[in-house]
DNA sequence: ATGATTTGACCCTA
DNA sequence: TAGGGTCAAATCAT
């Protein structure tokens, strides 16, 4: 399904990590006005500037996919939002979507494992990963990671707020080595599709390329 | 020595 | 109160 001589999908990837990173540029001054004290900014322009954001993303997979041989799933649905829980002081309520995937997804962000926990009639542990750059950059991106089949073999990953760190750039362009396996997009618990197994590979981050599977089989 | 992972404890929500 | 998410000290890898 790739119709396009590599130097136009560089090109073509290095505009859409442009656009995404504008847009996720734009949706921190929107975020800012929103709690700022001026705070004339609706929740329709910032649940908006989320969508462009996600549609980047998305274009990126894509292209991501067709450069591997593979056929995107789907495309996204409205993401799953907990519109009427309250806000806790300590777990932000941030947008997330899930991906169901043959293998562990290479994304090309940094990310740090920060925990991994039993889930109730869970047979593996479910890996919890923050953005490296949470603390330098306060990008609050966060993912989770766990492997929910053994045949065949299938792991689930929620990703939870978008990236805002600068490494972005970085990161996206690296794609075309590393590019994203996510097989099936869904952003509520109904909607899932798969997709063939590829390889299975524990994914260190670019900052963490080494050692051990991050996650236990 | 530095940075990443592991793991038990703690915190929060339903 | 149980289950899930996060913290942080200990441990490990480079």
């Amino acid at each position: 399904m790739d119709y396009s001589p590599p130097f136009v999908r560089e090109n073509l990837i290095e505009e859409l990590v442009k656009g995404r990173g504008f847009a996720a540029q734009l949706q921190l001054v929107l975020h800012q006005q929103l709690t700022g004290s001026s705070g004339h900014v609706s929740a329709t322009e910032e649940d908006l500037v989320t969508k462009i954001l996600r549609s980047f993303t998305e274009a990126l997979s894509i292209l991501s996919y067709s450069e591997s041989g593979k056929v995107p799933a789907t495309s996204p649905a409205p993401p799953c939002r907990d519109q009427n829980r309250k806000r806790s002081k300590r777990r932000n309520v941030q947008e997330s979507w899930t991906r169901i995937t043959a293998v562990p997804i290479e994304d090309g962000y940094a990310w740090r494992k920060y925990g991994q926990k039993e889930i109730l009639n869970a047979k593996h542990l479910r890996c919890y990963f923050r953005c490296s750059y949470r603390f330098d950059q306060g990008c609050q991106a966060t993912k989770q990671v766990q492997r929910t089949e053994d045949e065949p073999l299938t792991f689930w990953t929620k990703y939870t707020g978008h990236h805002t760190c600068q490494d972005i750039l970085k990161a996206s362009l690296g794609m075309d080595s590393t590019a994203e396996e996510g097989v099936l997009l869904s952003f509520n618990s109904n909607t899932t599709i798969k997709q063939e197994p590829h390889f299975f590979s524990s994914f260190p981050s670019s900052k963490e390329e080494h050692k051990k599977p991050l996650f236990p089989q």
